[in-house]
DNA sequence: GCAAACCAGTTGCACAATGAAAGCGGTTGA
DNA sequence: TCAACCGCTTTCATTGTGCAACTGGTTTGC
């Protein structure tokens, strides 16, 4: 029960939870690639997690309250991650780091077109986005809008572009 | 020069640079206290940094371009660490960052009340804090509102009021 | 009905990162 | 001259990371 923190700062506190390589890829593939369960978010990582981080790392979301897990009803023994509430606030964060990450290092086209559109679309576009993921994770009434629909679009878009220009 | 990163991403790239328990602590203290000498970021940080993880950060952030070093012209053996404009345009993300570990996670008064300020300036006080920063750390024009001064007067201020309430 | 594929993880092991403490040679101010 | 200070470095014990193989159970396809 006895947690000690380094220090009472916001941004130290922040850090505890999410300062290492792997918690926000984790959350990120779950917002918006919609990776709910264990083999989703282990095999269609682009970053390629192994199985005994990515447990140990949905362990720990699970305590800090980020996720919870359900049983998937399909499928006795799947398990379905989703974001809380407090993970969906996480949204702008996201927008804000993809957009330095946009401005300052070297972005593959395909992966930043999301960045770009959530950039654009600032703080009406994440709440937006944020309504649908409360509707998604948390039952929710969905919304008209589908910027997740948006986001993919986009990015499939640009996938398609690209093959036109190189085909495999 | 060659590296290799594990995907394309701007928020996986973001997270190689950043994506640790130091680096955005040292970056803070250096922005909001004006840490500049490798003494200061060691005794005065709130978190206690141990030497060796401090000298490994600050040689990694020089090498990755968020810090540069320059010679103490007072002091022979003296070095200045400066932000340079890629890591003074973290601010908006060390803004929401506070908000969101404010809302979130049980900090402390005294030391969340900067990130409160920043919180309600929005993006208009975000970009008189990254004028004024650019003039500490770059050289630039010093702008004539004095954000560091704000942040730093509200604190000293919460402070205060807490040493009346409770006197040493 | 049975084998192959799939499920969420766990285990074992090598290596890298972290962190506390002491120490380094040189510089400065009294 | 001497103590305090300067930016680090070294040593060593502990912890975290990452790969690969594996587990017991479930579902799918034939």
């Amino acid at each position: 029960m006895k947690e000690d923190h380094r220090s009472g700062c916001p941004i130290n506190l922040t850090l505890e939870i999410l300062g290492d390589r792997w918690s926000l890829i984790i959350i990120r593939d779950m917002m918006f690639g919609n990776r709910r369960h264990f083999r989703e978010l282990l095999t269609q990582s682009e970053e390629g997690i192994a199985s005994n981080i990515l447990a140990d790392r949905l362990k720990r979301l699970l305590e800090k309250g980020l996720i919870t897990r359900a049983d998937d009803p399909s499928h006795k023994q799947k398990a379905v991650y989703s974001l809380t509430d407090m993970a969906i606030g996480l949204v702008p964060l996201f927008a804000h780091m993809g957009a330095w990450g946009r401005r300052h290092l070297p972005v593959s086209e395909e992966l930043s077109i999301r960045a770009e559109l959530l950039e654009e679309g600032g703080p009406a576009l994440w709440e937006a986005f944020m309504a649908e993921l409360r509707a998604i994770h948390l039952g929710a009434p969905r919304p008209a809008r589908s910027v997740f629909g948006e986001l993919r679009a986009a990015y499939e878009a640009v996938l398609a572009r690209q093959q036109a220009r190189q085909p495999a």
